[in-house]
DNA sequence: TATAGTCAGTTTATAAACTAAACTCACTTA
DNA sequence: TAAGTGAGTTTAGTTTATAAACTGACTATA
């Protein structure tokens, strides 16, 4: 399987990774969530060069992740916002923080946090099972791979 | 900021990133939760360049994710497992997978899905709050970000 | 009205990363 | 003895990423 092939697996992981995965595009969309949304402000905040960075939102914008919400005209700029399915990585986006906080050590204490507006508490997200509502532990799933 | 600095990023997502974020390492890692643990087999299940997957792994060593054990000595062979620090990346993968599944269309149907062992059920992960138990949503949550 | 500044790019030259294919080494098995 | 296996390493070539300067269509300031 080559990189650029990745679209065409038959595995969602994959298939997620043939969008997100490149260098740099998680960021992008960290940022995205933080309400990051002009071409300048990307680029400052990533210090990415301006040629990935277009092409990166060129990707995301093309597969339906970030959509271009015109700002002004002449000359016409572009807002890019978070579609629907952009928001849908919420979820990963949320997991991979809470990864980052507790396993990745060694690092300057973090200063970023969320908080959970129904609760009114800082976020300690963690995986449940829609069917019992229980959390979701490595040990207690088993892949099936039909095919 | 360049991408080898990221692992000093002031964010846990910027240093999740850091260890997860070059090409081909989610998918090495969706191979170890599948239980793929030997350098051949990820090379035939991948397709990757064997340069490259000789040095994902040693990085994913050396971050404390994978764990070398030896299944033989002459010459010495390693199996590389998941550590508790990348077990813990499971919340993740499972999210990424639904995200897959759910917002990445146009692809052939997948065959591969995931059951929750202690209900049953084929697993519909969903991130929820460690405070309130409630499922979390992208407009409930508030970055905080201090300093 | 000149001058500078902003925003979102594009161009270009250079540096780093990736890839395929062949090769090595220490064994095992037929 | 010859072929095979498993985990790499080497090499040469291709693809990506990067920094820095440049463009074009404006807007704000002196």
């Amino acid at each position: 399987m080559r990189w650029n092939e990745l679209d065409q697996a038959d595995c969602p992981i994959a298939r997620a990774l043939s969008i997100l995965g490149e260098r740099w595009t998680f960021m992008i969309l960290r940022d995205c969530f933080f309400g990051v949304h002009r071409f300048e402000a990307f680029q400052a905040n990533l210090g990415i060069s301006r040629t990935i960075l277009r092409d990166r939102l060129a990707h995301l914008v093309q597969a339906g992740i970030l959509v271009q919400r015109p700002y002004q005209e002449r000359p016409i700029r572009y807002d890019y916002v978070l579609s629907a399915k952009g928001k849908a990585l919420n979820g990963v986006m949320l997991m991979l923080g809470e990864w980052g906080q507790t396993a990745v050590d060694g690092q300057p204490e973090t200063q970023v946090r969320h908080r959970h507006q129904t609760c009114g508490h800082v976020l300690t997200p963690y995986v449940a099972c829609a069917e019992c509502g229980e959390e979701v532990v490595a040990k207690d799933v088993r892949a099936v791979r039909a095919g």
